[in-house]
DNA sequence: CTGAAAGCGCTAACAA
DNA sequence: TTGTTAGCGCTTTCAG
């Protein structure tokens, strides 16, 4: 009975629109996109035949005209955590918001991974990249193609670009952690650290160390592999030492978790025995016995900056200087640091 | 000196190559797709224009010649949790080795927004949709354009479609955490339970149901709203009662959290006072004071399956009968459940 | 205000 | 084997 025969019928196009409207292909665009003239009258039948055909309009073949895809790239190391999750589920809503699809790709902090990804994406024509960059010489985002490329960073600065990027107060947040300790009459405290590399983790390494030395202890930093249980040994270590310290300063999420992990196995008193206090918050940090003080990253908003200064460098101010965008971060006071 | 004296010098087309290979545009899309006949010289010739050339293949502009984007859309309520965080990070690396871009869209479980982004997916010509299903009558996946396009669900099937789902046993895994509370000689237990209207949360109050009744113990079921502190409220209730339940079935990660929470201010004692086992492990699970006894799902295995799932659609078997897949979950039990 | 036509960058059919 | 050509579906001049 109906013309249905195919066993697939093709999506409607705007010639197909155009013609059961009456009108020229031409019309039939700017009658639905809404640019150019067109009268009241013709707008409406066209509009009729576009829902009465069920169109919709192929965003690619509109890209490929307009040289732009309406997507972008979300680049981060991983998910797994409240914060990057966090962060990327605002960028989204925000890009989202106008109209720009998200693409959201894993790196694993790997930097060829990284390059891969970058490339791929660019091979999808996005109009912007939001990235955590991951450490490594070779990154593609320093090559010269990208340079006039928008992309902002967020966690990590992209070092020798002219990228913005979006972080926190890194250095003052873990200066101010550990002042919390000293304030709790701790002379020995421990720093747990990873990879110094990584820029953000640098600046709370010498906030944590700049703390120290302002209360005249001596700093005691290790830098562990958070993935082979290194943690765990470096605090059976300090355990064993004869003036063991008395309180922990966390670098990130992860070395928390391995700590937290590790004083939790052994049966370790916090704060008691040892006190301790995180860089990052983590899920369910409230309702750990004792529950986790910790400096706390405004994730979400981290996430809505970074995408907003994406959307601002892609709607033309290419030429605006590199801005670098410092969010505070938050104190939040639980028990673990003995409060 | 450089003809480069555009501010921005667009970038370099397979017709540039061509020329610059000095063959034609056919040969030298052939040459780098790997696709027909082509010499071995001029291969290599093509190949080493493209190189000097930083040629990249324009996604779009193939994406309307063949008609297939190399996207596919992930769309699910939130990606807060470590379950479905898990779930789309595991489907998006199958995706991603099958040559699928991800676009990952959130719906926060309303039906509405679901539509929209599926809407929104679509016109960016998605070559399959990787979906958790919101609640609703109304949803687009039922309507009948829908019907021949790839779409696999996961963690909840979509009722009245005949899209493939993959799941958990939720039924039979709820009756046997449950039934392990029995064992321990719990004559009380108390279920939390939200919406009913979700598959995966029915089959798992069946499953609480069935247990109960077979121990001949009444069930002790409250549906509650996750959000508005109702939970609280219930436990406050059931403390009030002279017969308290003595221990409580938690139906997913959102009211495990504010079990917890609640638990944890009041100063409930767990085990001794109140036992818990939960469906769904929530970060951090193992270390919390008792750590938590949890039923759980093997997330990455999941959004493996559902991928894997959908790339088969895919790649052409649209004619394979509606399959539903049931993985098994495996009960981790630690500390809240009394052991 | 509207229609016709060109072309975005690519692949696939067809000739050569 | 290779070059040429015709579109994919859309926007955007440019005439009318």
């Amino acid at each position: 009975m109906s013309s249905r025969n195919k066993s697939t019928n093709p999506a409607p196009t705007l010639v197909d629109v155009a013609r059961l409207a009456g009108v020229g292909l031409g019309t039939a665009s700017r009658a639905l996109s809404g640019q150019g003239l067109v009268s009241e009258e013709t707008r409406q039948r066209v509009g009729l035949a576009a829902q009465r055909l069920g169109y919709q309009r192929n965003e690619l073949a509109r890209g490929l005209r307009v040289k732009r895809s309406g997507a972008i790239g979300i680049v981060v190391p991983d998910i797994g955590g409240p914060f990057m999750a966090q962060c990327v589920r605002a960028a989204q809503k925000v890009l989202r918001q106008a109209h720009y699809t998200s693409i959201i790709a894993f790196t694993d902090g790997d930097v060829r991974i990284e390059n891969e990804e970058i490339d791929y994406l660019i091979r999808h024509q996005i109009d912007g990249i939001l990235i955590v960059p991951s450490e490594g010489e070779d990154s593609m985002l320093r090559s010269e193609r990208m340079e006039k490329f928008p992309v902002v960073a967020f966690d990590q600065p992209i070092s020798g670009t002219p990228f913005d990027a979006v972080m926190v107060k890194n250095k003052q947040g873990a200066r101010s952690a550990v002042q919390h300790l000293v304030g709790h009459g701790h002379k020995r405290i421990a720093c747990i650290g990873i990879n110094r590399h990584l820029y953000s983790i640098q600046q709370r390494i010498e906030g944590y160390r700049a703390a120290m030395k302002e209360a005249g202890l001596p700093a005691m930093l290790e830098i562990v592999d958070p993935h082979d249980g290194s943690i765990a040994r470096q605090i059976d270590i300090w355990r064993s030492m004869k003036q063991p310290p008395t309180a922990i300063f966390s670098i990130n999420e992860l070395t928390t978790l391995h700590i937290i992990e590790a004083i939790s196995s052994r049966g370790i008193k916090v704060p008691d025995e040892l006190a301790l206090v995180a860089f990052d918050d983590v899920q369910l940090g409230p309702f750990l016995r004792p529950p986790l003080t910790a400096m706390v990253q405004p994730s979400a908003q981290i996430g809505e900056e970074a995408a907003t200064q994406l959307l601002a460098r892609i709607n033309g101010n290419e030429a605006a200087p590199q801005k670098r965008t410092l969010l505070d971060v938050e104190f939040v006071i639980r028990g673990s640091c003995g409060c």
